[in-house]
DNA sequence: ACAAAAGTGTTGTTACTACACCCATGG
DNA sequence: CCATGGGTGTAGTAACAACACTTTTGT
């Protein structure tokens, strides 16, 4: 239901992109230039057009600003205090997007000094209220990597149990016992053999599993 | 992460209300008289203010456009289709409210034809994308309410056990085992017992229990 | 032969489900 | 004394947690 009133605000985005960095949660972040941010880091965003939706919005961004094409991607949720930015009234709905680390080459545009993956337990100074929606989006993914098979947006086509194991062991920043992990796993469905095993690795080669769809579904995981 | 561009573009809030309605869930809808949505049914909600937060612009919207004040609420997602309004391009942060269906004396303001309960079960025809957003909010209304304790703000002061596992029913959709329930919702310790009994009715009076905290809190319920 | 990660079962405990009868009150 | 909803326990089943050794490969 809506009503004509005065209103001059404006929409944006800004999206936590979330990546597996060797042993830790990483998030992307750009460095900033402008006043009165200046060297302040944030999320890669920005204000959308007129036409595009906001998730278009978001995707746009990650391309243009950071290079980032094949992504998971969903609302976290609308950030909208009145002083959450120093000189306009800007409303903005926060994105989580999570994806393969070996897909990331990251562009440097002039617009930002640098952009680069923060390990999520040594975040830099933000900018904006950018602190508690990484928070927040940190919380989200934790939870939803729980009841749902979306770490199959980080993994490659083909990967071991090792690996998705400690996916989850990275994201949830807990160790998981071995032999419960895959019982559970292989019981729930989501992923099935490729029957073939890992090259050459100085041990035992493993088994190479694959991800039965590569789409949002929901199941209890661990 | 904000930049400068033109963007001329609305933000509005609507809000789903439900209450417990006899033996249904029920969602509060306004009836419209503007063009080009005359007759159709909407949630409460419209654009909000320059300084005001998105929650604070539902919660004031409600009070005005229905007289609904003690409200529990939660921001549900933000909808934001080019084409969800047929005039302006309007981006609308939806809210989910629960109230006790008690407190509910309905305000007719002469901005619409009529505010009223509806069966969630037998909607009628409704204007923007609000069949989308009821839609998404009694999904996320059913999962909460089984991992949180929000049923607190359905029921008054002191209730009877009964009462508390017939709310549970009506929003889930099901019946409920009553020694299973009794078990289960005893244990996870979000209810007391007031040492007190119902007053009279035409069977064994039963006992009073009251919520140990009326803020929302997780536990795993059914 | 050694290092390094892969792979594999069992047992105890806890939570969940299904199910039927007696109790207290008002009319 | 009858109708109405209040209140209670148990047994079988399924999920979860804890735990250690053998296998396969490369060097």
């Amino acid at each position: 239901m809506q009503q004509t009133t005065e209103q001059n605000i404006k929409v944006a985005v800004d999206t936590a992109v979330f990546t597996i960095a060797d042993n830790h949660l990483a998030v992307l972040l750009v460095q900033m230039k402008q006043e009165p941010y200046v060297d302040l880091w944030a999320m890669p965003g920005g204000l959308i057009t007129q036409e595009e939706t906001t998730e278009d919005a978001a995707l746009r961004m990650l391309r243009e600003q950071t290079g980032v094409t094949d992504v998971y991607i969903e609302q976290l949720r609308t950030f909208d205090s009145p002083q959450r930015d120093a000189l306009h009234r800007v409303v903005s709905v926060a994105y989580i997007a999570l994806v393969p680390s070996a897909d990331v080459t990251l562009q440097t545009t002039d617009k930002y000094k640098a952009v680069q993956w923060w390990d999520t337990g040594k975040l830099p100074p933000l900018a904006y209220d950018h602190p508690r929606m990484i928070d927040k989006a940190i919380r989200r993914l934790r939870a939803k990597v729980t009841y749902s098979n979306i770490v199959w947006s980080v993994l490659p086509e083909t990967f071991t149990l090792s690996e998705l194991q400690h996916v989850y062991e990275v994201i949830l920043g807990k160790p998981i016992d071995k032999r419960n992990f895959r019982k559970k796993i292989l019981s729930v469905g989501i992923v099935e053999s490729t029957r073939q095993k890992q090259a050459a690795a100085a041990h035992r080669p493993a088994e190479l599993y694959r991800f039965t769809h590569r789409l949002l579904k929901y199941i209890d995981i661990l």
